[in-house]
DNA sequence: CGCAGGCATTGACGCACGTCAAGGCATCCT
DNA sequence: AGGATGCCTTGACGTGCGTCAATGCCTGCG
């Protein structure tokens, strides 16, 4: 890997990284004495699908996708990844998908075999590695969920619940200004499209629409202004979905 | 759970299912010990969405399926599960989905507190359920994979390409009869129709167009034949996924 | 300053599929 | 045996969206 990415220094504020809040003082020691943070730039490619991956990573600050590369052509995002978030494959095979960065993007990298070590070593580890994989799996069926929604307006309305749920709290995405539920959009409208599974005209088409309905307000095709929380729930048919604290916090400061 | 499911015995042959095999003997009667074995008919919920679940569980026959219930009335199936994968919900939170039986099914259940210790103290026990989570995350991700094709009949095909591939040698699903592939459709046209987000109407004419298109035969509605094994892979538009030995020694079958 | 490239948007058109409705064919029960 | 039930299948119709094409806006560069 030492040809991808620029390698920006050693573990600076790795034991501020959620997940690795709490862990004991020897064992951050010596995560941070095999860890390297590194950047990348947008679109920039840090893993190939295919590929035996010799490091493990943690996401620091931006965002990653999990892409494939269909036969025809088309690409396909089966996931984001945000800050905290693990990447990589322990234990085994190799990966069935590529990693890419999604705009600027920082990384712990850790050598795998050493990661490995640790892990059998410290259980807290190999519990924190657990959980990762878990919230993966929570976010994978968040995500198919969403996805077999029959509309592209019900698909977009999930993705924004999604974005204030999973990812609000990440980068300040979804925040309160004067007094409105405000959100970014961390994506190109054409990553947006292969990650709901259409294509970039229909999604233009499907922002306009929530827009024409009174939903949402398009500030610039970035940002965006939420006028009602409840229809777009509804459209996404999931608002029974777990809710986090965070967003919890938004909604009740909306008055 | 005591009011769900026959308890049809305790632990026999627990350790003849597949990620069982090989923990040391101690391990193996410890669970053992806190091991019932139970049975559930077709479409019997087993957990429901929400519910704090008291233990996990290990199929050792037949399938489930994790689903939800939408608010608009549909049902999403966003994972299946068969014999050797494991269910519920280890270390945090409550379901998310709730679980259903696919036909007749048996499962070993283990106290999940009680579980739970096990596998602080055993750390063979950690890393099975590691790679159980690993497997079901690998299983998801594939499926988001097919879920993203934009035809009915490309996810069709998708399915039938997941079903050789990761569920074949489970319950004999794919197999050769008289130099041909045949496989079993283990899920009625509805169930497999939210499975791929569609209708049962719109399944039924694209397992039809695969026909009339000299792709597969339709036997009857739960046994087909596969004619044209490399134009399906095309049109799951995934041809180069992982294929596990079993099914490259049914496809060097074929002559 | 003007041109080029990238991205979002809008329009027109045709098709795949969701929807409603009816019909066929099993199994099961009385 | 006859009716009922449940599932698969087929038909007809309308529409959401994929596709192709053109336009507008912004940024950066010569």
């Amino acid at each position: 890997m030492d040809n991808r990415g620029n390698r920006t220094g050693q573990a600076d504020g790795l034991k501020m990284l959620h997940p690795f809040t709490g862990l004991p003082e020897p064992l951050l020691a010596e995560l941070e004495a095999i860890c390297t943070r590194r950047s990348y730039a947008h679109g920039q490619v840090i893993a190939e699908e295919m590929e035996h991956l010799t490091f493990v990573g943690f996401i620091a600050k931006g965002m990653l996708r999990m892409q494939k590369l269909q036969a025809d052509g088309r690409l396909s995002i089966v996931g984001l990844m945000v800050e905290g978030d693990m990447f990589g494959r322990v234990f085994n095979g190799p990966l069935h998908f590529s990693i890419a960065a999604t705009g600027e993007a920082e990384v712990y990298t850790f050598p795998r075999d050493a990661f490995e070590t640790l892990t059998t070593e410290w259980p807290e580890l190999e519990r924190l590695v657990m959980l990762s994989i878990l919230n993966e799996l929570d976010a994978a069926r968040e995500w198919m969920l969403i996805l077999t929604n029959y509309r592209v307006t019900e698909r977009l309305a999930g993705f924004l619940m999604l974005l204030c749920r999973r990812w609000g709290n990440v980068a300040n995405l979804a925040r309160i200004d004067d007094s409105r539920l405000s959100l970014t959009i961390p994506l190109s409208r054409a990553d947006l499209a292969h990650f709901l599974a259409t294509r970039p005209e229909s999604l233009s088409r499907a922002f306009h629409a929530l827009a024409d309905d009174g939903l949402i307000v398009l500030r610039t095709p970035y940002d965006i202004e939420i006028q009602d929380l409840s229809a777009l729930m509804d459209l996404a048919g999931s608002e029974d979905l777990f809710m986090p604290s965070h967003f919890m916090d938004l909604v009740s400061r909306l008055s």
